[in-house]
DNA sequence: ACCTGAACACCGTTCAAGT
DNA sequence: ACCTGAACACCGTTCAAGT
């Protein structure tokens, strides 16, 4: 054990952990690298190693939550036992609570900043619109729309999901309409357990 | 014709307009007081008369942006001549083009920082949700759930139109496959000319 | 390889003072 | 009523220097 120790060990992580927390508490806004230095006991220097920039930091979090995501939203699954429509609504409610509670991080995710820019972020963001793509695709009938496109229902249920989730986010949706919409939605895409018909 | 002339004339709608065009240039990170009163050739301090803090600058662009966007879903359906669904399809591509023209304008209309906040941002939003909303519900038919509630529906759709847009605005959707989208929500909601069935 | 500490330019906010 | 200009605290970013 030593009093004064470092070379700090984890910076980069300490650091991130700390932006997390913030970013909860106060938004973007409240996110400074100086006060994070601070906070993890180094000079305002320290972070620049690891976050060059302040957009750097803030695309970590974006990945960061991004990947988070994606694995609530597997462990729904896994969780549901192979029941396809079990499975789907609980992803949509991870994914509407993940919007809720994590608000700030949720605008970082899909801001439009973001959409050009961080490979790492947009790595990220394709491994969750791929997951959760799969999971619609699974519950989602082949015959809903004329032509029979299933991509295309799948990008609109998608669509729907995504929608909700930055409704309710923003406060423009009450969060008790969230579950019956949902099963709207359930029952307007035809959401079913089993394959193709 | 004066060459230093005034108290300026209307000082917080110059600013107003210096701040939605370099909203567009360079996203909200590009938006300074300070840099505004530059521009608008006064000093640092006179905006204050107006915007007493930075957020206040962005709360009136964030209700201007609603105001604008209402206006320009009202004017598509006043040129639809009553074709209900014809508005619906013109309304809904407004909406996504105002997502992808103006994101940053966007993102600052839908963030959470404004979901508890400025009376006249809700005021706004709820005038453009309202109109919205109307739209909608003059397109939706009653009987696509089972126990027939329209506001649900409307919602639902509404949801999806903002969830289209929002992923269109982020790069998370294909422009192309937009309007294809799009149709696909109208054949799936049951978008139909007429009132209730 | 990782961190320090001074330096620079910029910012939001406050406030006494001008017209 | 509206604006100026100095002041304060804070910030991101850069960089030479330390260990």
């Amino acid at each position: 054990m030593q009093a004064k120790p470092f070379h700090h060990g984890n910076l980069r992580d300490d650091l991130l952990g700390r932006a997390r927390a913030t970013l909860r508490e106060s938004g973007e806004d409240g996110l400074s690298l100086r006060q994070l230095a601070r906070e993890a006991g180094v000079s305002h220097g320290a972070p620049r190693r690891h976050f060059p920039e302040r957009q750097h930091l803030l695309d970590a979090l974006a990945a960061q939550g991004f990947d988070e995501l994606t694995a609530t939203v597997v462990d729904q699954v896994e969780r549901s036992d192979g029941d396809a429509v079990a499975a789907f609504r609980a992803v949509a409610r991870s994914y509407i609570d993940f919007a809720v509670d994590d608000a700030a991080l949720m605008d970082l995710m899909f801001s439009t900043k973001n959409s050009g820019a961080a490979p790492q972020v947009a790595a990220a963001a394709d491994r969750f619109f791929t997951t959760i793509g799969g999971i619609v695709r699974a519950v989602v009938p082949a015959s809903a729309l004329p032509d029979g496109d299933t991509l295309r229902l799948q990008l609109l249920l998608v669509s729907t999901l995504h929608g909700i989730a930055t409704l309710v986010g923003s406060g423009r949706l009450d969060a008790a309409q969230v579950d019956q919409l949902v099963d709207d939605a359930s029952v307007l895409f035809g959401v079913r357990t089993g394959a193709d018909p």
